[in-house]
DNA sequence: AGTGTCGCCTGAATGC
DNA sequence: TGCATTCAGGCGACAC
């Protein structure tokens, strides 16, 4: 389940290994994923230089020398591995995208549930691309605050918890730290969009940041030996307030859990939210 | 146009 | 033990 901050991470990992690294070969092992692979993907890519790698909401852009882009999607159970010079490269089950480099690096896509995706873009198609065109702000960037969020909100009829995960609204947000950032901003996942305004779209942007600076940082710790090994990218522990932790009590709880029945958990839209309903109004 | 629901897909966890 | 069922969820497709 990668949202913003592991697909920040993945997108580090993969600039510090292949920043101005050349493609030397690329494999696909089937058809494509959640769709297909771009056609002639791998000699498309083949010779061009690696620019940089960035995020842009939960996609990787990689800007090859030629002016394309090479767009990863990590879906659901998407993995980069990253595989140092001179590293013997076994394939996994649900190895799908195996990328070799000049330097002798490698790189492999796995994702077992094939929800991810692969594009190959031009610059200008980062904008227009259905999947780019109408993604909201970047909630990390300073122009992301509680009054632009509340000029998105507005006049919305659906629920914080859909809101937050529309990525028209802002990018990068999934299950996971929608529900930590609602917690830390003390408003429940159930209130309706439109009545978020003020001090409370204030808190609720700082919390959003918060939490995901807070797990970039835990991300980044688990970077410093990734080209040793396998190179696994894209999972790392951390520790959640709400999210999976039913009937827990939540962080600085004062409550007789036993009564209370600790943090709660919901369904809405048929995904879970969990939230504590004492601190979340 | 905005909102809500469904299905894609596999593996882990759970139930009998 | 083994088989079936449930659940996880990003996001596009679709219905209303």
């Amino acid at each position: 389940m990668p949202e913003l901050p592991e697909v920040e991470t993945v997108c580090r990992g993969m600039d510090k290994a292949l920043r101005g690294r050349t493609i030397a070969e690329v494999h696909t092992h089937r058809e494509g994923l959640r769709a297909p692979f771009p056609a002639k993907l791998a000699e498309k890519l083949a010779g061009k230089q690696i620019i940089h790698c960035r995020r842009r909401a939960k996609y990787i852009v990689a800007e090859l020398d030629n002016g394309q882009n090479l767009v990863i999607h990590l879906g659901m159970s998407g993995q980069i591995f990253l595989m140092a010079p001179g590293h013997i490269y076994k394939q996994r089950k649900h190895d799908h995208l195996i990328m070799k480099f000049d330097d002798g690096s490698q790189l492999a896509f796995n994702d077992a549930r094939r929800f991810g995706i692969v594009l190959l873009l031009d610059k200008s198609e980062l904008e227009t691309h259905p999947s780019f065109r109408d993604l909201g702000p970047e909630p990390l960037e300073r122009s992301f605050t509680g009054k632009k969020l509340a000029q998105l909100l507005a006049g919305k009829k659906t629920d914080m918890k859909a809101a937050l995960m529309d990525q028209r609204v802002v990018a990068g947000l999934g299950n996971i730290y929608v529900s930590e950032a609602l917690f830390l901003a003390g408003i429940s996942p159930k209130r309706k969009a439109g009545t978020i305004k003020g001090g409370e779209a204030d808190a609720l942007v700082s919390a959003v940041k918060k939490v995901l600076n807070a797990a970039i940082k835990a991300g980044g710790s688990t970077l410093k030996d990734y080209r040793q090994a396998d190179g696994e990218l894209g999972y790392f522990q951390h520790r959640f307030a709400v999210y999976d932790r039913e009937g827990k009590p939540c962080p600085g709880c004062t409550c007789d859990v036993k009564k209370t029945r600790g943090i709660t958990r919901i369904v809405q839209g048929g995904r879970s939210s969990f939230y504590c309903p004492r601190k979340q109004a």
